[in-house]
DNA sequence: CTGAAAGCGCTTACAG
DNA sequence: CTGAAAGCGCTTACAG
């Protein structure tokens, strides 16, 4: 009969049932406006009246229904971020940065990873546009057609790009400069006195692994060294494919003596690979990641390394979204953030010989 | 004026003028409750109303206004999963297995780290019911009340627990047997002949930490081993803080010959730092970890550890839940998972001298 | 098999 | 400073 008559089941009731806005104004005999504006700090209610219906509230254990709001105002403070894998220490980082500043705004956020599945990337995207969602940080999944981030733009979902950008996507991206970066490392191993360089790690489908090999490739060049195919082992992107990529390695003909590596995930499980083989990394074969996670420093040995600017992306990256909540405009270029090269250990501590 | 007035611009249009169902009703002459159930592929619309429904919502690029079917239904398809930290990989296994399970019931999930932060835990707890979730997984922050729960439960958001359990809060959760797993790691180093085992890491503040050090008392005192307060390195929970112990576990008068950790995660920050100070873990000293990280197979020393279901946890902890959703009542038990030891190098492939 | 109408719990002009 | 009323976009009995 009465289905959705949950009901003011009278005054003062400590009870769950179901306590809403009209339970307080009846309650205090205000109108449910009153209750809203004093909820919300109105300064159009009377100092007085608001302690009053904030004090109800809180004694009848009054929980605002969020969905009721957004659904009025069009807004729900809700900002989704979706990467490849939350787990990877390196977009760990830059969500921490991103976490910061959203709750900055109380903006809640919502994670997602798509681990570069394209449909499991639409499905959030759509879930976003179905709740109603403020913005969208999205780290694109491989493959990501540009059609993909206009849908959410011409929905009013804006997006920011991190980490990696796609061509013609018409949003604003934040990320490291990876060939300028790659170009670092190799230029350091280079100047220890190596002629023979492997690179390990990352594909042709991200902007990251594109512009990190052309970074590495740039770099031999300068330093006139001739690349050799044998040299690039395309592929993994974390710690247990590094791992395997270490025999791969070392079954090279006229082995390289150093190893540029796509990330510090790689470069950490390249590291373990060639210690169970009996080599040791920084002395017998000098070895680079990219990223500077945490990890790298305390590593033994410690990993020379590329910062690539995490936490500067992701505050960057959240902040940008924000300033479009507040009604900028979207920019369309992608920024992209200065590396550092910090040089420990497994790079050598001494010049080589090649 | 009309402020609220998006409005019907017309019958096919393919713009965005904001497509609702009444939208799409109008263009086919039907009413939205027709549309309502075509859309969620009810039997009661005649097949050739439902395509021609479908694709007109196709082709006017409807999106479906989840916060109106939500506030209507009282459902949201939403599932928060709380954790102390998600680029711990110990809660990344266990959130890819919670993944897995709630993708294949379409319920959506929203994650968050509290850090052992009481106050963002709540807020959190607070977001969720205000965006009307269907329910919640937890890992308990440190000092957590049972009221935090009870407060979800009485507003109807089912919680489960996760990891770590809390007295008299009265809902299911699901862990590891942390005394027992533990025990096995001491039992086994007693067996290669170890008779002074240090512990690091972990503290009094969680179900986790008392248990797992319970084991190892326990342990010792099986084994005839007479505990020394020194051998207890109380606090790590993560590989920066297991890499500074290790310099302090160096300075113990009569060094132990052997360690178990708290974790993994410390276990190898220990080695690291073991390392760093020209020690070679499985061969000088022998190191246990906890939990069985996909890490724990690669390092080098492999991991001797404990492996600790995760996968499971996270499995049956989501399926607890869903049962919850579809009307089961809760139950109050922890479900203790028996965990395994993996025997690998980092405690060593010979007996010690003790 | 389809439609008219009420209602989920808020917020927002508008009046007073 | 406060209230009455409309409306956000759905779904759900109920009628026909």
């Amino acid at each position: 009969m009465q289905e959705g008559a949950a009901g003011n089941a009278g005054s003062g009731l400590r009870v769950a049932q179901k306590v809403k806005l009209s339970t307080i104004a009846d309650a205090l005999g205000l109108s449910t406006a009153t209750v809203s504006l004093a909820l919300r700090d109105s300064p159009l209610v009377a100092e007085v009246t608001r302690e009053r219906i904030k004090e109800e509230a809180r004694l009848s254990g009054y929980i605002y229904n969020r969905r009721a709001a957004s659904l009025r105002t069009s807004r729900s403070g809700i900002v989704g971020v979706c990467v490849h894998d939350v787990m990877n220490p390196f977009f760990g980082e830059i969500l921490k940065s991103i976490e910061d500043e959203l709750d900055r705004h109380r903006q809640t956020f919502i994670l997602c990873n798509h681990y570069d599945d394209l449909a499991k990337q639409r499905s959030f995207v759509d879930t976003m546009l179905q709740l109603g969602s403020d913005g969208l940080i999205l780290s694109p999944a491989i493959g990501t057609p540009p059609a993909d981030i206009r849908l959410a733009e011409d929905n009013e979902l804006p997006v920011t790009l991190i980490a990696r950008t796609i061509e013609g996507s018409g949003v604003t991206g934040f990320r490291g400069d990876d060939a300028y970066g790659m170009g670092l490392a190799v230029d350091h191993l280079i100047a220890r006195g190596h002629r023979r360089i492997a690179m390990i790690g990352g594909t042709q489908f991200t902007s990251t692994g594109r512009d990190r090999e052309a970074g590495y490739l740039a770099a031999l060049k300068r330093g006139g060294i001739e690349f050799r195919p044998q040299w690039r082992l395309e592929g993994p992107r974390d710690r247990h494919s590094g791992f395997d990529a270490a025999s791969q390695f070392l079954a090279i003909e006229d082995r390289p003596t150093a190893i540029v590596c796509f990330s510090d995930l790689v470069a950490l499980g390249v590291m373990y690979g060639l210690s169970r083989a009996g080599l040791r990394p920084g002395h017998d074969i000098a070895v680079t990641g990219y990223d500077d996670i945490d990890e790298a420093a305390i590593a033994t040995p410690s990993l020379t390394t590329v910062a690539n600017g995490q936490s500067e992306v992701g505050r960057r990256a959240a902040g940008a979204l924000l300033e479009r909540l507040r009604g900028a405009e979207a920019g369309e270029e992608t920024i992209l953030i200065t590396p550092e090269l910090k040089i420990r250990q497994s790079s050598g501590h001494r010049d080589f010989d090649s």
